[in-house]
DNA sequence: CATAATGGTTACGTTTTGGTTACCACTTTA
DNA sequence: TAAAGTGGTAACCAAAACGTAACCATTATG
């Protein structure tokens, strides 16, 4: 099934999914909430994402207007990236998830020992 | 990587997205979001979804904690899926993440035509 | 006897998403 | 001359998610 089913779906739940329903979607979108960053920048405070699927990431987020990519042509180069309008109206939802699986989350059991 | 790397994660957002962070999960939520449904009413309302999808995404929800299984022991067999208290109190997020997205959301330009 | 009905499972294949490694352009600094 | 720093891209590969078609058990009904 092609993305864009999801996307012009008749279903707000479907596609809002389509803007989020990834891995890291959601948190790049957290990690800009309250300050614009460079790719560098989010790249180490994700820790574990690749350049690649960042990259794609944030070219996904931006065609959804989520946020937008500011390209300063120096030497080396800076790229910054911040939340539109809309990205931002996101961040309160996040938050709320992020809230709903702390009041649920039980911490992984440990494994019985010998 | 491991989707328990995201599960167990320090992180609420990241864990949250292992429950959430699919397809079709959010929308099987919104759909019992009222009333417990049987696995035929849910493959029909939805539509689109295949059995074994289906199937594994009933699964993995009943895991995490979002929903119950009942089994009634009768021929043809019925059971009914039912939100924990967990699941329902995903659904007013869920709700919001709709109402966003209707907010924002345009319909898809009309491709222009010679 | 054949078919329908329910809630799946199994085997298999495709699509989507995520990851690795090497490489690039350009300038500054050592 | 060589390396460092930035924000990528390209080719390729692996894993996760999703989909299809056929099949099963059991009972009731025609």
């Amino acid at each position: 099934m092609n993305k864009d089913v999801f996307k012009y779906s008749d279903c707000p739940v479907y596609r809002s999914m389509s803007i989020l329903g990834t891995r890291w979607k959601p948190i790049v979108i957290y990690m800009l909430r309250d300050h614009k960053a460079r790719f560098g920048q989010l790249h180490a405070s994700i820790g574990t994402i690749s350049k690649k699927v960042l990259t794609d990431t944030l070219k996904e987020l931006e065609a959804d207007g989520i946020l937008f990519r500011e390209e300063f042509k120096e030497m080396p180069p800076r790229v910054e990236y911040t939340l539109t309008h809309k990205g931002k109206t996101l961040i309160p939802i996040i938050i709320q998830l992020a809230r709903w699986d702390n009041e649920h989350y039980e911490a992984k059991q440990v494994e019985k020992t010998a």
